[in-house]
DNA sequence: TACGGTCACCGGA
DNA sequence: ATCCGGTGACCGT
């Protein structure tokens, strides 16, 4: 089965349209073959949070900054395989998703192309292109709550909500926008966990945008991979917007975590 | 080669 | 405007 995956997948061939100079591409393969093969029976979730012993700090990560005008990153490979897989058969098997999660755009509306659901506090929402998301509590997965006090220990930003977007293969993608600010805390910062494909992630400056753009800014492609977090960081959001593309080369599914603090709504 | 698959990009109301 | 469809460049066969 890993063989075929590496087969179907072209290890080489995928980096061959992003510019090494901004693509972090490393382990790509060998950390997302593995990880629907990995059926381990589940263990308690206390046993789980043993794989967060070892990241209890900064110092043992390789934090790599990604800097471009009013864009500022920080990515890290957090997980490691086996942890990462542990945590990919979590969310499928704890993670429920909304069903007919529809958006308007431009006079129509439209099936979203993934699966969605989102977990925080009480009485927490996120509203965007016509949609609203309520927050399930943490209760519901609990595991999402201990990712998210791991990182707001680990990068001094407190978070309240996650937004999962759940990606079944290559074809499924979200298109390009920026998040909306009136929901966020200003100035927060977003943190983005993925699970399982490694999937590209390009960055596009506003004003880089249309037939008639006032500048030329080249985009900024990273690669996300199993287990990692990558934290924008204001005013990236201001500025950029980012997109999932389709890959039709993809053909496991990726789950995505980003973590927000959201302004309280009453 | 000429073609088909993939992708980047644009623009729609 | 987190969607889609159309267009044209590029690339591998």
């Amino acid at each position: 089965m890993i063989d075929s995956y590496f087969l179907r997948t072209g290890s080489t061939s995928k980096k061959r349209k992003l510019d090494d100079r901004e693509t972090i591409s490393e382990h790509r393969d060998s950390q997302t073959a593995g990880c629907m093969d990995d059926i381990s029976n589940s263990g308690e979730l206390s046993s789980r949070l043993s794989c967060f012993d070892n990241i209890s700090s900064k110092q043992s990560l390789e934090w790599k900054k990604i800097s471009a005008e009013n864009l500022d990153l920080d990515y890290v490979q957090l997980f490691t395989k086996t942890e990462a897989d542990s945590l990919f058969q979590q969310a499928e098997r704890m993670i429920k998703y909304n069903a007919n999660s529809k958006v308007f755009l431009h006079g129509k509306w439209h099936n979203i192309p993934r699966k969605q659901t989102a977990y925080g506090d009480t009485g927490l929402r996120y509203t965007f292109s016509g949609a609203t998301v309520s927050a399930q509590p943490w209760s519901n997965a609990g595991f999402l709550k201990d990712i998210c006090d791991l990182i707001s220990t680990l990068t001094g930003h407190k978070f309240n909500f996650v937004l999962v977007n759940r990606y079944k293969d290559g074809i499924d993608h979200m298109g390009e926008h920026r998040d909306d600010e009136t929901d966020l805390e200003t100035g927060s910062a977003i943190a983005s966990i993925s699970l399982g494909q490694a999937r590209d992630f390009i960055f596009r400056h506003a004003d880089a945008r249309g037939r008639s753009a006032k500048r030329k800014i080249e985009p900024v492609k990273l690669e996300l991979s199993h287990g990692s977090l990558l934290m924008m960081n204001h005013p990236t959001n201001v500025y950029w917007f980012h997109s999932l593309p389709v890959r039709k080369r993809a053909f496991l599914p990726r789950i995505n975590l980003t973590f927000r603090k959201m302004v309280v709504k009453s």
